[in-house]
Formats: C-alpha cells, sequence, structure tokens
DNA sequence: ATACACCTTTACGCAGCGTCAAAGTCAACA
DNA sequence: TGTTGACTTTGACGCTGCGTAAAGGTGTAT
C-alpha cells in the first residue's frame, strides 16, 4: 500500500504541512518520489511515523525523536528517562509558579479586604457624623442623648459581616419598596414586607425597637425633606406610601 | 532620577534588548526620547517595570500583563485567578505525561527484561552444548556421568540474578589474575586472591568442591590448549601461571 | 584625533507547525 | 478536448520572547 501526503495524514491524524516539515527535517522521509515530485510513502514509513507520533504524544522534541528513531542503537529507554527527569523539572516549576500566584492572590484579596475595611471604617466614622450633624439635634431631642449615644456606639461597633448584612437589608427594603408602590396598596402583602424588612434593617440602628418609634421614624420620613428626597428619588410617594404601610404594619393605622 | 535602557536593564535585571522589546510592544514606552534618539525612563517606568517583571515572575504573557498593567480598571486578581486556572491545566497535562512515560519506560525494561531473559536461557544452553561439545567426553571420562549431568543441570537452573554474580566473579578472576600475573609470584597475596576468586567461581558449576578436583582443573588448563588458549590469550603464561597459584592454594605444591 | 563605551535600528533565529499563495498534476465529466 | 475540482508541489510569513549580531551614530576621556 502506496500513500501521499493526505492520505497518510488522515490515516495518521496529522496535517499535510506536518508531513512536509517532518520530511524537510529529516525526519519521515518518504519512500520515493514520483515523477510528479509527489511524496510516496510505503508501510515502513507508517510505521515509522506511529512511533514519531507516539513519542511527541509524550512530549518529545523532533529533535530527541529522531536521535531515537533513526539511531537504531540509541537507548530509547534512557532518552525517555532524561525527558522524564524534565518533565519532573517542568512540574515543579509549575507547582511553584502556582503557589506563587496563589500567595499574590491571597495578598491582592488581604488588601482588598484591608481596603474595603478602611472604606467600611471611614463610612461608619462618616454615617455617625452625618447622622449627627444633620439629625443629631432633633434626634436627641426626641430620643434623648444616652440613646443616640449608644445608636452610634453600635453602628461604631458594627462588624464588616453586619455592614454587609445592613446594606444588602437596605437594598431589599428599596426592591420591596418600589415592588410595593406600583401595586398602590400599602397594606398588601409586598408593602407589609417592605414595612417588615424595613424594621430588620432599623434593629441594626437602634438599641431597642418598639412599634411607635418605628411608626414615628415613617413619619418623619415625610415630615423631613431630607428623608423623603431619598425615598422619593425613584418614585415621588414613595415616602409616604412607606409610612402608610408602616403604620399598618405598627397596628398604628387600620388598612 | 533617569536611567538609559543599560541603567533601567541592570537596575532591573534585565536586558537592553528587552526593554527594546517591551518598548516596541508598547508594554513600557520610556517616559521620553532625548534628542539623540535615546530611551530615557523615569521613576514612574521603574515601577511599571517591577510589576511587569512581577507578573512575567508568575509565568502571565506579556499581553496579558500589558492588559493588567495598561488598564487601570482591569481586575488583576480576576486575571492572576484564570491564570492560575491555566497553570493547574498545564501541571495535570504534564502529570498525565508523566504517568505515560512511564508506562512507557516500564514497558520497555519489561521487554529489555524479557529480551534479556531470552538471551540469558539462549546463552544458558549454548553454554551446556559447549560444555559437551568441548569438553563433555573427557570431563565424563574424568568425573562420570552423573556429576556432569548435576553440573549442567545446575547451569540451566540458575536465575539470572547468579547468572550476573557469576559472570562477574568471572571478570574479577581476570583482572586479579592479571595483576598477580604481572607480580611474578603464584604464591603472592593477588595471586592466591584469584585462585580464591577461582573456586569461587568453579562453586557456581560444580555441585562440589574438592581441592584435588580444583587443583586437577588447574593442571588441566595448562594441558589443554583450548583453555590455555583462553587463559593465555591477554599474557602468554596466565594458564600456568594460575595453575600454580591454584596448586599453593590448595596446598597440593609449597610456596 | 582617537579610543571606548554606549546608544540606535534592522533583522535573523529558536520550535513546530498553521496558513496563505502561486503553480503544477490527475481523474472525471461535458 | 476543454474544464472543473481535488490534489500536489515549493516558498514564505507568523506566532513568543527575546538572544545575538551587524552597521552606524553619540558621549566622554585621553
Amino acid at each position: 500500500m502506496e500513500y501521499t501526503v493526505q492520505k497518510l495524514g488522515s490515516l495518521a491524524g496529522v496535517s499535510t504541512r506536518t508531513l512536509r516539515y517532518y520530511d524537510e527535517i529529516g525526519i519521515l522521509k518518504p519512500a520515493r518520489i514520483n515523477s510528479s515530485g509527489y511524496r510516496i510513502y510505503g508501510q515502513a514509513e507508517v510505521d515509522l511515523l506511529q512511533q514519531i507520533l507516539f513519542y511527541r504524544e509524550l512530549g518529545v522534541s523532533l529533535d530527541s525523536i529522531k536521535e531515537i528513531v533513526t539511531a537504531p542503537s540509541f537507548d530509547g529507554a534512557q532518552a525517555l528517562k532524561e525527558h522524564r527527569e524534565k518533565l519532573l523539572e517542568k512540574k515543579e516549576q509549575l507547582e511553584v509558579l502556582i503557589k506563587n500566584v496563589d500567595k499574590t492572590i491571597a495578598l491582592t484579596e488581604g488588601r482588598m479586604k484591608m481596603s474595603n475595611k478602611e472604606k467600611f471604617e471611614g463610612f461608619k466614622k462618616k454615617m455617625v457624623d452625618d447622622n449627627e450633624g444633620k439629625y443629631g439635634k432633633e434626634i436627641r431631642e426626641k430620643y434623648g442623648n444616652a440613646k443616640v449615644d449608644k445608636s452610634n456606639a453600635k453602628l461604631m461597633n458594627m462588624t464588616e459581616e453586619e455592614h454587609e448584612r445592613v446594606t444588602k437589608l437596605a437594598e431589599e427594603v428599596q426592591e420591596t419598596l418600589a415592588l410595593a408602590f406600583a401595586t398602590g396598596d400599602p397594606a398588601g402583602e409586598l408593602a407589609q414586607k417592605a414595612a417588615d424588612l424595613h424594621k430588620q434593617w432599623l434593629c441594626f440602628y437602634w438599641t431597642e425597637y418598639s412599634k411607635e418609634a418605628h411608626a414615628g421614624l415613617a413619619q418623619m420620613y415625610v415630615d423631613d425633606e431630607r428623608f423623603t428626597a431619598y425615598y422619593d428619588k425613584e418614585q415621588p410617594g414613595t415616602a409616604e406610601f412607606l409610612r402608610d404601610a408602616i403604620q399598618i404594619y405598627t397596628g398604628m393605622k387600620n388598612a
């Protein structure tokens, strides 16, 4: 049986370019060249190619393969052992690399956490200051100094984990509130869920919860334009809607 | 502080070619080009180069490094994680390769052993045949059929390990004998060591050892030209020398 | 003026092919 | 017989990350 490049290629699963290259580097020469210059391979070449591809599978360089398959006296096993050593070395290098990459990732994430923590600390401080600056006076008047200080202290002692939870809660309040607002019913399921979420959120800041205080705060959302602006920023009327929902939730008003 | 290519190169431990290449691919461009066309780097470039080299150490491709260091918003940690995945994949591939190489080596050695065993079996058979053909008649006459057959049987049952030991022993006999022959003294230490090694060697073939038989064999080495030729092939007179040494060793002759 | 160290651009080489491009060959079909 | 389409050939560039000249301009000290 005789083969042209493509036939041999498809037989062995390599490209014609590969066969031409192997001819070029002298690792697999065709049995003969026909009158038109075509490469013609025979059975011996098929066998040799199998061998070559076998060693190639093992990652041996074509140069080494050449030595192995062309010199019959060449110690193939020894060559393979040396190749194995090289592979082992490569593997060890890779392991070191991976370790270092891991370290770097850990460091980067560590810094991220640190940086987040710093941001968070800054955020907490700012929040307390804001509270003081914006609402300090009236809140202190309403609830007394001790409570406000305690609330601030709670805020400052909040762990990052708690902060994440409370941030997420705040988002949930917003989302649920937006959906509820679309229903237009402050006594509806969604609105009551929003009120409940709002209570949960509030409990992160308040040292003690009471329905009255909750309803009072809800009223303040409507009375104080700073809060109103915050809640109404997506949909005007949301602050009022939330107050109604909370008043129903706390039982201060009937549905 | 400003740096030319060489100064920056020696500072960072890279070649000037590398710096030019980094300029070429746009990963590290000099701060400015002076009037003579020289590349001039500043502190910012030193820092950037440090970063580049850091990622290079981790095996990241220059293309990826470019993305990491040029786009400030690019998620370096994410890129590193993806890189880590690639490294892990490479490592696994390597492990598979190593396994296959191991298998191949084991197979090859298995075949080698088989082939050696076959060779060895052939060798044993040939040795017995030779013994029969060459010396069978006279040895049978001298020592009787039973002993010769037993000797042959012992030979055929010799394991490969034993065969190696006996081959090595034969070599040692030759070496020691050559050294001893140079001293010219068959009663000397070396000659007596050679005689002793010869006895050990003999014991691999003989089912029972006696001083008389040993001395008799030694005499035969001189009488029979086939043996003489074997021992004298390096130095004429060696067979005779060995006989004398053995006769002294066995106490058949006084030093 | 000259030597010497430094700089520049240009370009080949490395491994193992992939991927055109231009041109010749072969069998079949109209 | 001409044409199409599948196949072949050689030749050459491209990929990575530089090493290593080669040929020529600069800077500074002697």
